[in-house]
DNA sequence: TCGATTGTCTAGCGGTGCTAGGGTTGGGTC
DNA sequence: GACCCAACCCTAGCACCGCTAGACAATCGA
């Protein structure tokens, strides 16, 4: 039994280089540089093998996407946390989505840009995506104001902040007026 | 001359031939279906003849952009025209351009999600492009409030827009609270 | 020690964007 | 009206892509 164990903790790992290898690839030199050819080199495997632990190149985005998710959910909560105030909670929360995007583009793009093959909103989506905009709700459902529901607010947040982002790093907004920005929005949207 | 004439029309015509070519290759079947060898085929010649109109595909991609830009500020325009008072100004502004990026998706993402090899937001940016800017702004800018200036405004809504459009395209956001959305959004931003 | 199973690799398929180089065609000139 | 030359376009091919079939080696259980 415990040869069987090692292979399954030699394969997981594995797995786990594959996907940190895939990140890396993609944070350095953009998506377009993640071929399963030089994955397969960096890994020093053989390309069949990335075919052993996913499907294809979509699935490894998604799994990119999947640990982002987890990470955005952390550092969101980690800067709400940290502020006091309902105003105060929702800047800290904004600053901190739009720095997680601007610091880990790569990351950002497998979530909410490319396919990577996942459902969302839906029953069935994976479990960090659904925390990630859990973690948005808590602070978000708080200054939804009267007669709102919480869910719609946060959605209707999320969406600009997702648009702030994408059109920043795509340089359809320039980055100087970035906080500014953050204020504004924050002043009309939140009701506190 | 004339014979000299001739050609160079049937070039522009041509060259009017491809880019209509590929928006509609893209719209029937996303833009991954458009491929150098289908469009060459489709518009009955071999593919070095693309290459004697553009420089490769992103150029191609980048001319669907500037025929969307024009149109989007046309969208928008008509509908803004037709509205009477700022805040129902701005709402019609909203569903025109959400509905141009749900009516013609690959166009939106040529304009927005694809690189076209285009300059966004600087002074050698087409005229194109900064006509659709503009077109947001005429319309944005009466209701950015005291003391915030309208171009930054405009970014944020601009913004807010894009994320909704986005989302919804990409399966993030059910299309069921669309209108909704854009309610909150508006009602929460505009300064009437 | 042997057979079977598991794991990995080499090689290759059909596709991609893009380009070099050879023909063919048609206009301008004598 | 015949010729030359330039402009034009096509065939063929490059290096790369995602993905997979099938041969081979290593390892396990009996």
């Amino acid at each position: 039994m415990s040869v069987q164990e090692r292979k399954q903790r030699e394969r997981a790992e594995r797995e786990r280089l594959i996907v940190a290898t895939a990140r890396e690839l993609a944070e350095q030199q953009g998506w377009d540089a993640v071929t399963t050819r030089r994955l397969a080199e960096r890994i020093e495997y053989s390309q069949p093998v990335l075919y052993s632990h996913f499907r294809g190149k979509r699935e490894i985005i998604g799994a990119v996407a999947l640990e982002g998710a987890t990470e955005l959910a952390g550092a969101v909560r980690a800067a709400t946390s940290a502020a006091h105030g309902p105003r105060e909670r929702v800047a800290a929360l904004a600053r901190a989505y739009l720095d997680f995007a601007a610091l880990n583009p790569a990351v950002y793009d497998a979530l909410f840009q490319l396919d990577g093959g996942l459902a969302y909103a839906q029953e069935h989506t994976p479990e960090p995506l659904k925390d990630a905009f859990a973690a948005l709700l808590e602070s978000l459902g708080e200054v939804a104001g009267d007669g709102v529901h919480p869910g719609l607010f946060t959605e209707v947040f999320w969406a600009s902040l997702h648009g702030l982002a994408t059109l920043t790093r795509a340089g359809r907004l320039l980055p100087e007026d970035a906080a500014q920005r953050v204020e504004l929005l924050v002043d009309r949207l939140a009701v506190v």
